[in-house]
RNA sequence: UGACCCGUGGUGUAACUGGCAACACAUCUGAUUUUGGUUCAGAAGAGUCCAGGUUCGAGCCCUGGCGGGUCAACCA
């Protein structure tokens, strides 16, 4: 019962969700309905642990025959903002999930929630309390310790009823007066010891405007606004593992027919050499150590979609790296390995040449041009193929000859044989030194007929190097990324701060030139320049000059040897 | 010195009602390759935190430890 076949034929193993949701429609819990919600607050970006969830919540639905609905979290109103609900459904749309018209917001249930509220007062089951935020924490206790009774706690309904209406008409300051669930102050569980459950700001809300004085907490929104939804399974991280009695306290003490939604907790996704808490996040961004939301080297949708991360590979990613209730380390290795399988499939093949090296055919006519035909990915015979221009002056990258190689050294050096890519076999006769030492400048004479397609193209050389032909090559700005941090675990340390593992090589800006048909690239094209890397189009990109990022860079058993 | 959750190769996951610990990434060979990419073939790497118990048999069940995490916001 929890494995199933894949279209594939291959058994794969159900997740504990997965499982539990099979388990549910087996004893047809819910009528067999299968309800999730994906319920961020637009306080800020999406990231890569947020696509954690949204894979998971609209993923268990999908899988399932379920809906999952889009809810915007937003009781409180001093941290939100439109401008995030416009940003949030971007990114969950380009990371391929639909909504359709479930879009909701938990402040369209401010009335119900406060009509509930007032329920709650009525069975003598909250009160409102006039403490201070201070005093009510002094009053909480510790985990070890039970915690003391507020004086306010044993008001009458009618006083309660009084005053929370009251809350709500802006007659008393912010901070002056809470309303609390009336629960167990001597709770193990520190989140029953009389949880605030509404609170007065006066800050506009970003879609009520200025009609409420009172917000419900979280708590007191969310398995609430579970249940007017149809919600089945609520899935949440593992931090709230903790609220989980609250929930259904709240749930229990509210509701009155017999569904009830089921909150389930999954572990949060940490990723190697990255940061993915949201106040960090913000200072990177306010500290000027990145460029904005979008810089291709934060793990944002935003700043991923930029960086050249498909949907497909993180949602591939996810799937990889599973739900469980374990707290895990991912190696971002996995989900550059994702990147790389997408790309591989999908990324046309072009040459780049990032540190140029001019080597001059000695024996190739000046005037001479020719298109040499080259395919546009091997691993796609229907992307079809194009041609590049092939002149006496080429720019090859300066790490492709060495005056001196090692024995393993597959490429260019005095003497040797090399093939440039969908051309001819060149043979290095001679090279120029500047004064401090560094290459000028490569002679080579070619062989005509290796010419690709010719009589001899098939002669064997140890290496093949990309090239660009240099009176026909375009000039392109390249961003080479890096890892943000340099640390495994930027976040891991108690006495620093995460800005202090902070990459310093985290960009290089790079001048390149790259094959002419580059020319006509749209903004976020995606490319793979042949040896190096998987590289997409930034939208800085202006008609006079071309700017790319790389995503990231090849598999290389080369350079990791040496 | 509380409650709750968790503990399987370097990392992440798997192992149906107990039955020879499997897969992916990473690592290392070799083959193929006009990308030192891809692909293919193979290798190495854990005996499942520890100690007891139940059982013919325990990663799975029980007990007790140890280790890690979460919780004391008028944040979500």
């Amino acid at each position: 019962m929890t494995e199933h076949k894949e279209d594939t034929g291959e058994k794969k193993s159900l997740n504990f969700i997965e499982a539990m949701v099979e388990e549910d429609l087996r004893t047809g819990k819910d009528s067999g309905r299968v309800h999730t919600r994906f319920p961020p607050e637009p306080n800020g970006y999406l990231h890569i642990g947020h696509a954690k969830a949204i894979c998971l919540d609209f993923g268990v639905a999908a899988k399932y025959g379920g809906k999952c609905n889009l809810r915007f979290d937003d009781t409180n109103p001093t941290k939100e903002d439109v401008e995030y609900v416009d940003s949030i459904k971007a990114d969950i749309n380009w990371l391929g999930f639909d909504w359709e018209d479930r879009e909701y917001f938990a402040s369209d249930y401010f009335g119900k929630l406060y009509d509930f509220a007032t329920e709650l007062i009525k069975k003598d089951l909250a009160y409102v309390d006039d403490q201070s935020s201070e005093e009510i924490a002094s009053q909480k206790g510790t985990p070890t310790e039970a915690g003391t009774h507020s004086p306010f706690r044993n008001r009458t309904v009618e006083e309660n009823l009084d005053l929370f209406q009251r809350m709500n008409t802006g007659e008393f300051p912010e901070g002056t007066r809470v309303l609390r669930a009336k629960i167990d102050m001597a709770s193990p569980n520190m989140h029953m010891r009389d949880p605030v459950i509404y609170r007065i700001l006066f800050h506009p809300h970003h879609r009520t405007g200025d009609t409420w004085k009172v917000y419900p907490m979280y708590d007191f929104a969310h398995g609430q606004s579970d249940f007017f939804e149809g919600v089945t399974h609520s899935l949440c991280t593992l931090e709230f593992e903790v609220h989980r009695p609250l929930y259904d306290w709240l749930v229990e003490h509210l509701m009155s027919d017999d569904y009830r939604p089921r909150q389930t907790e999954f572990n949060r996704l940490n990723l190697s050499y990255t940061v993915l808490s949201k106040r960090v996040l913000l200072d990177l961004v306010k500290e000027g150590h990145v460029k904005g939301w979008d810089d291709p080297r934060m793990p944002t949708l935003t700043g991923l979609r930029r960086r050249g991360y498909t949907p497909e590979s993180i949602r591939n990613f996810n799937d990889s790296i599973g739900y469980t209730k374990v707290m895990a380390q991912n190696d971002v290795g996995l989900l550059e390995f994702a990147v790389r399988e997408d790309l591989n499939k999908k990324a046309p093949r072009v040459m780049a040449v990032l540190n140029p090296l001019k080597l001059i055919i000695t024996n190739y006519p000046e005037d001479r041009t020719e298109e040499m035909e080259t395919i546009n990915n091997p691993e796609d015979e229907s992307m079809g193929s194009r041609t590049v221009p092939f002149s006496r002056e080429i720019y090859i990258e300066k790490e492709d000859f060495m005056e001196d190689p090692p024995r393993k050294f597959f490429r260019l050096g005095p003497g040797r044989e090399v093939r440039l890519k969908s051309a001819y076999i060149i043979k290095c006769e001679d090279y120029k030194k500047g004064e401090d030492g560094e290459i000028m400048e490569v002679y080579c004479t070619y062989d005509e007929a290796t010419r690709s397609g010719g009589p001899e193209a098939n002669r064997k050389v140890k290496g093949t190097l990309h090239w660009v032909s240099a009176p026909h090559a375009i000039e392109a700005e390249i961003r080479l990324y890096d890892r943000l941090f340099s640390d495994p675990e930027p976040a891991g340390h108690k006495d620093k701060s995460p800005v202090d593992f902070l990459n310093r090589d985290s960009l290089k800006v790079i001048t390149g030139y790259v094959e002419p048909s580059l020319e006509s690239a749209k903004s976020l094209d995606q490319f793979q320049f042949q040896r190096l890397g998987y590289f997409n189009v930034d939208p800085d990109t202006t008609p006079e000059k071309l700017v790319f990022n790389r995503t990231v860079t090849l598999r290389d058993n080369w350079s990791k040897r040496n």
